[in-house]
DNA sequence: AAAAATAGTTAGATTAATCTAACACCTTTC
DNA sequence: GAAAGGTGTTAGATTAATCTAACTATTTTT
């Protein structure tokens, strides 16, 4: 139905849209690592399908169609990589490339099948809930780690990013989901945060990653 | 290094070089269902990365180079089958066009991850040899039925086809790898062959069918 | 060996996804 | 409130893979 890229497109248009202000084309070709006219012509294209709501000079929006083809495009990534972990035995830091080529093979029964063996899985290896078959996606009732003051106790629940590089980051500090981690200090300066977990006494968390970390309170 | 498009014309040449006959520009359009100008361009495009040794007019011919690449993409290939049969309970009937996808998936260390957690087979679900790492595959020392004469028993060991059409064929008529079968007549006019097997006294298999079943002398 | 049939090539067009260059529209800043 | 700077669009080119139409080469048939 959907081309390879057009479905990248979606994606990149999902994740922006769950972060803060507009859509842009900038921002978007940013994303997609493509020159603005690429965007332009691809918003056309996506807007002749109904996946896109496009009006010259205005911000992106998702439709409500576009928005269900791209959480359908998730739920196959993070079934893929909880595949990948739990039979494949894949570190939670290796599966997400891989999972983005996957992600696009043309099998629904393929899928369904991974979504079988495992049981129905509701999260994938990161924490993050697998949308259903029909494109609804479970609120995450976690908040960030960044939004906690000096004192808290907090279990780590789900990250938002996961690429290689900063799972590996958490691996090296040996934070895991499941961590129980105790907020010590809050720097206001640059928001990074003293924190103590497992046999960890004293960590420093930089601002940015303490804003990928899903944290539930203890 | 080849797209997609690439490894799908490799395959198809390495395929038609096991058959008997020239490789001609006409048959390798009728097999990727492209026309002949369409090869022509691909052909040349080959020959200027040395996979293909291109000669206006004259027969195609993999180089050795083209030929090693082309077993590249079917040792995935098998490999993948062989993963889908074992670890995701698939029938071997149900594979093909699915590992047809996933052989292209570009990421080494799957393959050779899949390879390990199979514990290295030497065969694919229809009894084809898997080649090695470095693009060697191992002879295959059978023979197909239609050169069995009547009285001759032997053993199904693989199948050269394994296109969902002719599997769930030799499935509904019970006829597995393993399978012992008699050879009862030959019938001179269309080569099919009167044979049985297990609780099947009496069976008839078309010439198409005896050429694609690889069998060995009991 | 000439004609007919088949096989193969060339030329030019098309679609998808991308780019650069040039222009147009907004927003912010002085 | 006009200019500057960034944001966004249009136009036109490029590459990969495909097509059709027209032409050429080879092979087969008579």
């Amino acid at each position: 139905m959907n081309t390879l890229t057009e479905e990248n497109y979606l994606k990149a248009l999902f994740s922006l849209s769950a972060e803060s202000g507009n859509i842009t084309v900038a921002r978007l070709s940013k994303r997609m690592g493509v020159k603005m006219p690429t965007v332009t012509s691809m918003m056309k294209k996506l807007a002749r399908k109904k996946m896109v709501q496009y009006t010259k000079y205005r911000p992106l929006l998702l439709t409500e169609k576009g928005r269900r083809e791209a959480l359908l495009i998730i739920r196959r990534h993070r079934l893929v990589e909880m595949f990948l972990v739990k039979t494949m035995n894949y570190g939670w830091d290796e599966v997400h490339d891989l999972a983005e080529q996957i992600e696009h093979i043309e099998a629904p029964e393929f899928f369904d099948r991974i979504d079988r063996l495992l049981n129905h899985p509701e999260i994938d290896p990161h924490g993050e809930p697998i949308p259903d078959r029909s494109g609804r996606l479970a609120a995450t009732p976690y908040a960030t780690l960044n939004g906690c003051r000096p004192g808290d106790t907090v279990r780590v629940r789900a990250v938002t990013d996961s690429s290689n590089g900063f799972l590996q980051y958490l691996n090296k500090r040996g934070l895991r989901l499941g961590a129980r981690v105790r907020v010590k200090a809050v720097e206001p300066f640059d928001g990074s945060m003293l924190v103590s977990y497992g046999t960890r006494r004293s960590e420093t968390l930089a601002h940015t990653v303490c804003e990928k970390l899903l944290v539930e309170r203890v």
